[in-house]
DNA sequence: GGTATGATTGCGGAAACCCACAATAGCGGT
DNA sequence: ACCGCTATTGTGGGTTTCCGCAATCATACC
């Protein structure tokens, strides 16, 4: 496992706690005490997983999570929170929180919850990893190939790309054959299976 | 929009006002008072959307979410609570509600959330008809025609087919257009648009 | 024994795909 | 004017796909 736990709340018994606890389980930890030291202490790219506690001074959990998601941050985040607030439960988990546990907290659970986190992360990122090469390779398509691309998908054959873009077939094959080349795939199938129906 | 929007809650003013409420908007809706009694009625074939209270006599909302889930039905779900129970937010939300309210609700919240389920239940639904055509479809093929369908998707040539399975190159066409046939596409790349890499 | 289903293979051919080589043309930047 | 990039098209040819026609063989079921 690569990367640091963060923990984030004011209360400082809670953050030793927490990180005594991961550090006893050979977990890499770090305690901030408060959402402006945490979101300041860039870069934060060693983040695994975020602890936020849902009630502190200034930044509130929900807040620190908001700025992080909107930095394009998508590492996973526990909230923990003393108070029996549903409607912030609510509205973290539908904004995709990892999970929202009250205190006291369990340790085993916690530990538990985390490393869950932290696989599903990793998981999703080797997803979104090979989605954004995928990506990348199609933004360097020319327009034309793009439109070329489009059509190959919808499994039409050479002659109709060329009838609906009314260019030779000759054409057509030039800007399949660089598509092709371009994805970094041998043949068109591989290119749909790839791709799907986007 | 098809369907009945389903109260379940033991309080009586409760299922009168929602019932009311979504009456009022032109909304078929109908209230139950307990979860057994809603479950029994079967079949809930026209359920567009169900709200559940979370706390009701025997049978509380969760097990009554539960227990729909385990026999297949998808139908979008809200939970009402008189009660800051968080755990049981969170734990309903993870499996799949779609949104958790605390009493008093706000009429107009509720009427746009049933409404929001309902719309993106009808949205996933289409998808999963969709998927399980294809489901059908693809059970329907012989063992044979299932392995030469998977070398397909990975973009696998008819001879390079034939070598992994070590038969002839006519018969792995004859297999290919089964399949083809079979899936109700024009060409392998449709196929493979559609199946993606799985 | 008869029948049905599915796997297997061959022959031959039309259509489609892929590509190397070659050439013309427009557009934007130096 | 020259260069680089892209789009465009043609010729020719090897490879692959798709399919009709025909046949053999095994398994399972009545």
């Amino acid at each position: 496992m690569t990367g640091t736990i963060h923990i984030v709340d004011d209360e400082e018994p809670i953050r030793d706690a927490l990180s005594f606890l991961f550090d006893s389980r050979g977990l890499n930890a770090r305690g901030w005490a408060s959402g402006e030291e945490f979101l300041s202490a860039q870069p934060l790219a060693d983040c695994a997983c975020v602890i936020l506690d849902v009630r502190m001074g200034d930044l509130g959990g929900p807040e620190v999570f908001e700025r992080l998601r909107a930095m394009g941050n998508r590492v996973p985040v526990i909230f923990l929170t003393g108070h029996a607030d549903v409607p912030v439960a609510v509205r973290t988990l539908k904004a995709g929180a990892f999970d929202f546990v009250e205190k006291p907290f369990n340790d085993n659970q916690i530990v538990d919850l985390a490393l869950k986190a932290i696989a599903a992360h990793e998981a999703a990122e080797a997803m979104a990893a090979a989605r954004r090469d995928l990506e990348t390779r199609r933004a360097s398509l020319s327009a034309r190939e793009e439109e070329v691309l489009r059509l190959m998908l919808q499994g039409q054959l050479n002659k109709q790309i060329a009838d609906s873009l009314g260019i030779a077939m000759r054409t057509v094959e030039v800007h399949r054959g660089r598509v092709l080349a371009k994805m970094a795939v041998r043949n068109a199938v591989e290119l749909a299976a790839m791709l799907g129906g986007d």
